[in-house]
DNA sequence: CGAGGTCTTGAAGACGATCAACAAACGTGG
DNA sequence: CCACGTTTGTTGATCGTCTTCAAGACCTCG
């Protein structure tokens, strides 16, 4: 295996469950091994629509996509963003009915879980579930930290508050470092992700720029500040869980 | 036991496991012995506080209670509301550190689960765990409806939106019926609820009332027109899942 | 070099926030 | 039962943020 190459599912699938708790080799082989197979995606094909029923729940292995919920108008609002190393729609296992699309946000390789192995996992791994169940707890604390983004801090600290988190998640899974990191959007997709205009987007990215807080171009993003850029967003990680403890 | 006191905790619980699956009268009881006697809370009192690293979970028997995040400037932000039946924090006993405080918003009558017995379940009772697990996605797939609502829906098309699922859910547990329920709320916890300020919460209301789609007097609200208000908030229920299936 | 996609900027206007005053409802004690 | 204070809700006026519409610049890739 080629070092340039992405990690394989094995290696991303132990950094994001060490990331949550001491795990042994044979759960992470456990679960490497409900993964039935992967496919690929184009930017802007959907992984699972709103309306599907999956019979399987998908993991990000490489690339990027977005959970939305596209309105009669046909505003769509991004309710999650996700990265390699995210279950996307491990809720559909048991919610059954999608309440939202699912939908590539660059080119995507993603790997399948098949349900009744998910649920066997509940059957025989109590504690690979509790970990899996963490997984979409801390996707709702996400959820969570968005709304108070959306509705009490202005627009430039709702952005900073997505530059930081996005940081510090692809950072757990080696994606980024040194306060940088690609990120394959465009201005529009991170509009509706915030519920903000795309007009209003370029306003607010340039006030970060000129703040000298981040600077992103050419898809690649440098958060020159930490210190203030976590001000502004009054950023704090807690809820995103990231401290190995026995759960 | 009087009909006019609220429902045991039995009762609710079976009513509340039943809206996901069917579940035996044997699993029920297994839920209700897990619980460690009731609290009792003001309006206004935590019942967790951020920051809080909990050793047992809260179930809402009586009253309402809401999630907060309270910023520096003081502006609070409510990221979900609670009626009884409800789990407010469940999702403590993997995430461990709150990262939102939980709020009284009447009095209010709380069970308590102690996380090690919660551990129990998950690992002797699979089916009990996995509609546990369930709760908490319902709860991931309410903050994704709001920040849709928050994102791209007008202000008044949002707090359509919160009346639907409050009503829906209530419903769910016995609690309204008739389009009526009761509602223990003021106005600046709706403002803080849908992101909104207080005379614009005001102002918002007057148009749902002239509309004649709600009327909200003296703690009780009247749905006056469910399918124009539905249509307003471009309401779907299925987020909730409350549509009993095997899980 | 040209064409599509992506981003930036300006101008006008809508929506919601803030400030400020007032009204209504509620609870308490006299 | 009324008087009073407190809490809760309403309304008006003004201001700022964000949206919309529109045009033009930039970039990337064939």
């Amino acid at each position: 295996m080629n070092v340039e190459s992405p990690p394989a599912l094995h290696v991303l699938l132990a950094r994001k469950l060490r990331s949550f708790d001491e795990v042994t080799d044979a759960e992470v082989c456990v679960l490497e091994q409900t993964m039935r197979g992967t496919r690929h995606f184009e930017a802007g094909q959907e992984l699972v629509s709103a309306e599907d029923r999956p019979s399987h729940s998908t993991m990000i292995v490489e690339g990027w996509a977005a959970r939305a919920r596209t309105l009669e108008s046909g505003a769509r609002q991004i309710t999650a963003i996700h990265v390699p190393g995210d279950f996307v729609d491990l809720h559909s296992f048991l919610l059954h009915k999608m309440d939202h699309s699912v939908v590539a946000l660059s080119p995507c390789r993603a790997a399948m879980a098949p349900h009744e192995r998910l649920k066997r996992i509940t059957q025989e791994q109590p504690h690979l579930t509790r970990l899996l169940w963490l997984n979409t707890l801390v996707d709702a604390g996400i959820h969570r930290t968005w709304i108070v983004g959306m509705g009490r801090l202005s627009s430039a600290g709702h952005m900073a508050q997505l530059f930081c988190e996005l940081y510090v998640r692809l950072k757990a899974v080696d994606l980024a470092r040194d306060f940088e990191f690609e990120m394959p959007l465009t201005q529009p997709v991170l509009a509706d992700a915030l519920g903000l205009s795309l007009v209003h987007v370029s306003r607010t990215l340039r006030e970060l720029r000129s703040a000298k807080l981040v600077d992103w171009r050419a898809r690649n993003v440098k958060i020159l500040d930490w210190d203030r850029l976590t001000a502004v967003a009054q950023f704090d990680p807690t809820y995103l869980s990231l401290t190995p403890e026995p759960r």
